[in-house]
RNA sequence: GGAGGAAUGGCAGAGCUGGUUUAAUGCACCGGUCUUGAAAACCGGCGUACCGAAAGGUACCGGGGGUUCGAAUCCCUCUUCCUCCGCCA
């Protein structure tokens, strides 16, 4: 959530990220109710704490008279504290309502996003960032999409899926399965290089973890649960590895911190179903390679940049076209301040498959991870970013497709030395 | 799953028969003196959040609640860790 002080600094900053992003006239006048809301947190705070400064006083003064033994005089001040009790207790009440009300209306108010984030309501007012500068693929009619490519040469089963879970949770065979962990290995080879740590996190988290990156309450139905134990299967590798660093104080010198890691991810996907969701176009669960940056804000965008560079180089070892798409006010991240999204083109389908998310979020995440760094003006939230590098499931849509041939499914040059086969037949 | 013990500031570790604790002491860390330089020694500093221009105030001793004029200290509850037993890869 956005920092108060900074809301309180500049509000007009708020208000017109909020109309990038779509929102009513009427809407806006949450930006005022906030700060007015504060100011009656502020007031009632200040009243608290004379209070139970009077009370601290007195009851120093009331042990020192019982130690004095001159226990008419304690017994008096008793009664005048018990007062001070009662109306400390009723300003605590107030103020816990206040700063309930403070926050939730705090959690509706989404991350501002960067001045470079074009206006408009969805994906097609997205602006291009970078096209794909070749020639995409045509492979004639008689191409195949990739589900059924996955039933000629054994990839991937969804009806099997169905059988042992329900729709969209496929099963991987043989070379599929194969090449689906040779993959990960490859994109974890190629974070390492990059100079990020690989951590395995846990797939399950609990509320306060999925609640510090911003999953909730924003993105309640989008999560499996698990009522017994109250816990979440994570949506993507960012809530449990960007959690590692809650309630941390870093040193400046800590930055630039550089993590990844591969999960299945899980997603519940509810209500979207339709030909534009065939096969691996989109599945309750899916593996990935997440980079997580933690940086100084200084140098996020920069960190942005690099990420970019690191989501193209790996596409461009794969031989897969991409684009880049730069998400405007209407289809960016309820938390994120700007993102690109990461496209392939799907040679059959003859579409752009979105395959990476790459974001800044800046303090928006760390706020409520309270994720700080020790600088010269005291201890100020740091920056969070990360990326998808890469997602599979969308990946191996697209490489099977293009890469097809009357022989089977070509496996481009860099991924051999992984899946240890060079065609897939 | 059963029985017992524990949870204190970056770490270690006192306090836990309630009132000079707004948490001793040591280590680590930062600044200074000394030194050609370093070490040692000595001096000083050293948690987080909120309110306040500042002085200062308030809250926090695993989380929540309670008793009391007053709680790190007493009571209830939850969580986590340790030891033992059981079960099981």
């Amino acid at each position: 959530m956005l920092e108060l002080n900074a809301i309180r600094a500049e509000p007009e900053r708020l208000i017109e990220g909020l109309k990038k992003r779509n929102f009513q006239e009427e809407e806006l006048s949450i930006v005022n109710q906030i700060i007015a809301l504060d100011d009656q947190r502020k007031s009632t705070q200040t009243d608290l704490d004379q209070t139970l400064a009077e009370r601290n006083r007195l009851s120093k003064e009331i042990g020192d008279l019982f130690k004095q033994n001159k226990r008419e005089e304690a017994e008096s001040m008793r009664a005048q504290v018990g007062e001070l009790k009662e109306q400390a207790s009723e300003m605590e009440d107030q103020l816990k309502n206040i700063q309930s009300e403070l926050t939730e209306l705090l959690y509706t108010v989404p991350n501002i996003p960067h001045p470079s984030v074009p206006s408009g309501n969805t994906d097609d007012d997205n602006e291009v960032f970078k096209a794909w500068s070749g020639e995409l693929p045509e492979l004639g009619d008689d191409a195949k999409p990739h589900w059924e490519l996955a039933k000629d040469y054994g990839i991937f089963d969804l009806e099997l899926g169905v059988k042992i879970t329900g729709a969209g949770f496929p099963v991987y065979r043989g070379k599929g399965a194969k090449l689906q962990r040779a993959l990960i290995s490859f994109f974890l080879d190629e974070a390492t290089e990059a100079g990020y740590d690989e951590v395995i996190p846990p797939l399950l988290v609990n509320e306060n973890t999925a609640r510090a990156t911003g999953q909730l309450p924003d993105k309640e139905g989008q999560m499996y649960y698990v009522n017994e134990d109250n816990l979440y299967l994570i949506p993507t590798a960012e809530v449990p590895v960007t959690n590692i660093y809650r309630d941390v104080i870093l040193e400046e010198d800590d930055f630039p911190i550089k993590l990844t890691g591969y999960t299945p991810c899980f997603r519940r996907e509810a209500g979207s179903y339709g030909a534009h969701v065939r096969g691996l176009n989109r599945v309750h669960q899916f593996d990935k390679v997440e980079i997580v940056r933690i940086e100084h804000p200084d140098r996020s965008y920069d960190s942005l940049m690099e990420m970019l560079g690191h989501v193209e180089r790996i596409l461009e070892k794969l031989e897969l076209p991409y684009r880049i798409l730069r998400l405007c006010g209407g289809d960016l991240g309820f938390t994120s301040a700007l993102t690109f999204d990461f496209e392939v083109y799907s040679a059959a389908q003859k579409r752009w498959l979105e395959v990476s998310s790459v974001s800044n979020f800046e303090t928006y995440q760390a706020n409520r991870l309270k994720l700080r760094y020790r600088s010269e003006n005291g201890n100020r939230l740091a920056h969070t970013l990360n990326g998808s590098a890469l997602a599979l499931a969308r990946i191996v849509a697209a490489l099977i497709e293009n890469n097809q041939t009357p022989e089977g499914i070509v496996i481009p040059e860099k991924l051999r030395s992984y899946t240890g086969f060079s065609v897939l037949s």
